[in-house]
DNA sequence: CGTTATCTTGACCGTCGTCAAACAGGGTGG
DNA sequence: CCACCCTGTTTGACGACGGTCAAGATAACG
């Protein structure tokens, strides 16, 4: 019903953690946006900027990262529709990392104030947003595991397994594929490997059957081998854990 | 003035990132607590758990750490006195780690909803707890780059230089030393390396004049020079800046 | 249809892991 | 006070996972 509003997407996000009515929603929709439509590889935020705004991806995919006094980059998270793109400037005021997108993608901006004064006064919202933050930092957890202490087969199978559910949660894969808008580099990047060796294990995934690829489709015919390789345990998602709790309060 | 309460060292954590009163002071002292004395090696929180309680470390250290399906372990991360040891569970109810004592270590624990009442009743004391949410996120980041990014010195150097600004910004230590409460091993669960190879690199450091050990005390003659080695920027620490900008409006 | 980005493969090498053993320190108990 | 143990540190030999360099093959794109 409300597929025509810019911010649908991020309402279906805040709807995973937390229990949200029509009221919430018309909230939600009542905020000031200016959308922006993005090139790939462009810049959404600066390491170093003090953002003004806040920002939420419509469509398309971006990415944290930083880049390291020696020029190595690290892909710290990424984006799917839906996400917001920096909470973390509801409280800090300098943007410690750069986000850029990985894909052509629309970009709403709300300015901060907006967001804190809609936190403040709905606090239904400010828990889902609040709750949002705490999922991220655990998926951060999830990433220094996956860098630190799997090895590079399994940290490519981690971040297909990861984006899976992430992707179904806000339904845009049908749990047995979907398009995965990273180049082989980008994705060592993410895993702290080099391309050259994500290649080789990639085609070492795809040689065992666990993956199969068609341009940057992937497709994952047996997802329990897939998560078996990665050592994938879910819970760190917190996939619908509030949303359950919270219901009853004000349905 | 306050030293003899038992959340001063969370006061006084707070009180760098926003600027609290004697009265939000007065609100955070008037928490009901219950203080409990956990020996070196104990569990403060186990992955799986739904905390009831929200804890703070007073004295000692914890960290965070997750354990892979092949039995590796991975520490996500340090606290040190002060530090609000479960932030996360005033949003989420399942535990997606452990947390568990480096040393001898006394944690006051505060009912959930008697921390989230009071997040709600003082928006000041609100927004403290999640900047310092966001900075702990933002540290989770940088150790995403840490592990990825950097080799063993590198990565041991970062540890060392973080430490020495948490430290130093709660007043323990002068900046030039302090007592490491790791052993090799954690040192590397911490940086993703193996204990063998943390000597290594420790050994090289002392080497090349970096460090100076004696007993678990680590001293940094060149502070500037191990800064050199690690990479470090001590942005995402995001130290004092919102403390500054809050200042003026309610002080 | 040329140009560029991305993927793929091979050869070689270094950082770091593994395995194993020796060593130092601190605490306990006889 | 010393023997004993346990934890943590240190060192060496060896091997492997993954990095580096370089070239060729494909695919994307204007």
């Amino acid at each position: 019903m409300h597929d025509r509003q810019p911010l649908a997407a991020l309402l279906r996000k805040l709807r995973q953690h937390a229990y949200l009515g029509e009221r919430d929603a018309d909230d939600l929709f009542a905020l000031p946006v200016t959308t922006r439509s993005i090139a790939a590889g462009g810049h959404v935020i600066r390491e170093g900027d003090r953002p003004t705004d806040c920002a939420v991806l419509l469509s398309g995919f971006t990415c944290r990262h930083k880049v390291t006094q020696d020029g190595a980059r690290q892909i710290v998270a990424v984006q799917i529709p839906g996400d917001l793109i920096d909470v973390q400037h509801l409280y800090l005021d300098v943007a410690d990392h750069n986000v850029q997108t990985l894909t052509q993608a629309e970009v709403a901006f709300v300015p901060r104030t907006a967001m804190q004064d809609l936190a403040a006064r709905n606090p239904e919202i400010g828990r889902a947003i609040n709750i949002g933050a705490a999922v991220e930092a655990s998926i951060f957890r999830e990433w220094v595991v996956n860098v630190g202490r799997r090895d590079g087969r399994g940290r490519i199978a981690h971040l297909l397994c990861e984006f899976a559910l992430r992707m179904n949660a806000q339904g845009l894969s049908d749990g047995q594929a979907y398009d995965l808008p990273m180049t082989q580099e980008q994705i060592g990047d993410a895993t702290g490997l080099t391309s050259v060796h994500v290649n080789r294990m990639v085609r070492s995934l795809e040689a065992d059957g666990l993956i199969t690829r068609d341009k940057r489709s992937v497709r994952f015919p047996d997802i329990t081998a897939l998560r078996e390789v990665a050592g994938f345990n879910a819970r760190y998602l917190h996939a619908g854990e509030q949303a359950i709790s919270r219901r009853p309060l004000n349905a």
